[in-house]
DNA sequence: TGCGCTCATGTTGCATCCACCATAGATGCA
DNA sequence: TGCATCTATGGTGGATGCAACATGAGCGCA
């Protein structure tokens, strides 16, 4: 791995665990040093995080780790509900072969729940969800919903904490999307999807 | 402007204009020459530009100018008929403030399409349809559409050079789409901002 | 005391330098 | 001649140096 990778990892990783809260200025120097690397590949992964949005850069100044803005968040919701439930249309006719993988997930976030490591269940929900988007068979759209999620995680980095009514519902709603692809009808599934993205629309926008 | 800015803008507008084809081997160092600032700004540039897919970064070898593979044009154009058919139907309630817009782009298309030049009728195009999206009033949706336009750009640079009966009936469709919105339903008119895209498709895929 | 100015400090933006690596062409040997 | 190997060249990845700039502390003066 490269050193520009590395800090790129290391600058994301810490801003998606909330390590590097929003509203922090990282500056090159103190990045580099901490890394081990020099300015450079640290500079070209701040870039790399500013075309992802997930820093501001000011000239001159420094770099600041941004968090969506409310309004922001709801157009990060609205865009996945759009990609989501284009993917559960995409689900059908019915492709069973995306079912184990999601139950695995499924049973994941159960056992994540018990245990409760939130940010590991929160990746497992994005697994899932991420399943059925890939089902879609559409890199293109895969990815962006993949930055859409990361974007999302810094939200609930600082929201939810370990919430466990929020995550039993959120482990009910799952088991019945699987439930669905396995014997409801298409129109069920594609609301049920619809609908469970606008749920956590309300949670990231109640707080 | 930065140099790094100057880099880019030289590297993208190059590759979207065609001077730039797809297949070409671009060099930092020669790069910078030609631009006239040293290596540093160059390279941020060409990682910006990989960060969007415009070209493929080779460790010790080089960036190569990428066109989108046939799969990827089909997923670009299947990722914009998503969007602009969730952006019809935020149009209604009717919004009819974009309209003078639209009249403007569409005028100018006719205007460009007489003139022949291409490339300007293509922006043109663009505006129309981000005037469309941008009514959704969703910028990280905006966002994603301008880039998978970016992103056609260099599929369409390499196909479409003035082909007077396609744009005959792409100003057609504009036309088309506009009237709807004046006056047609909302169904009617998401209906045909699909078939446009999907029009749109067929072009791009038969060449 | 309060205000404006200067300067010290920290940070970026960019140029330059060096080491490592990939590759192609030359070279030597069978 | 044909193949393996060696080497020269061109390219990137990363470190470092330097100038420009923003900012805040400290100081002088009214």
């Amino acid at each position: 791995m490269s050193a520009s990778d590395k800090a790129y990892e290391h600058v994301k990783t810490g801003i998606l665990a909330g390590d590097i809260p929003p509203g922090t200025f990282v500056t090159e120097g103190r990045l580099a040093e901490e890394i081990g690397v020099s300015r450079t590949p640290v500079r070209e992964a701040l870039l790399r995080l500013q075309a992802e949005g997930m820093v501001e850069l000011f000239p001159k100044k420094g770099a600041l780790v941004t968090a969506p803005t409310p309004r922001e968040t709801q157009e990060i919701f609205e865009a996945r509900a759009l990609i989501e439930e284009w993917a559960a249309a995409q689900m059908w006719p019915r492709r069973a072969d995306a079912i184990p993988a999601l139950r695995a997930h499924l049973d994941e976030m159960a056992d994540l729940m018990r245990t409760g490591d939130v940010s590991a269940f929160s990746a497992a929900d994005r697994a899932f969800h991420e399943v059925i988007v890939d089902a879609g068979s559409n890199s293109v759209i895969s990815r962006q919903y993949s930055h859409l999620r990361d974007r999302q995680i810094v939200i609930v980095a600082g929201n939810l904490r370990g919430d466990k009514p929020r995550m039993t519902a959120s482990l009910r709603q799952h088991r019945e999307l699987l439930h669905l692809l396995e014997s409801g009808t298409k129109s069920q599934f594609v609301r049920a999807c619809r609908e469970h993205v606008d749920y956590a629309v309300g949670l990231a926008g109640t707080r």
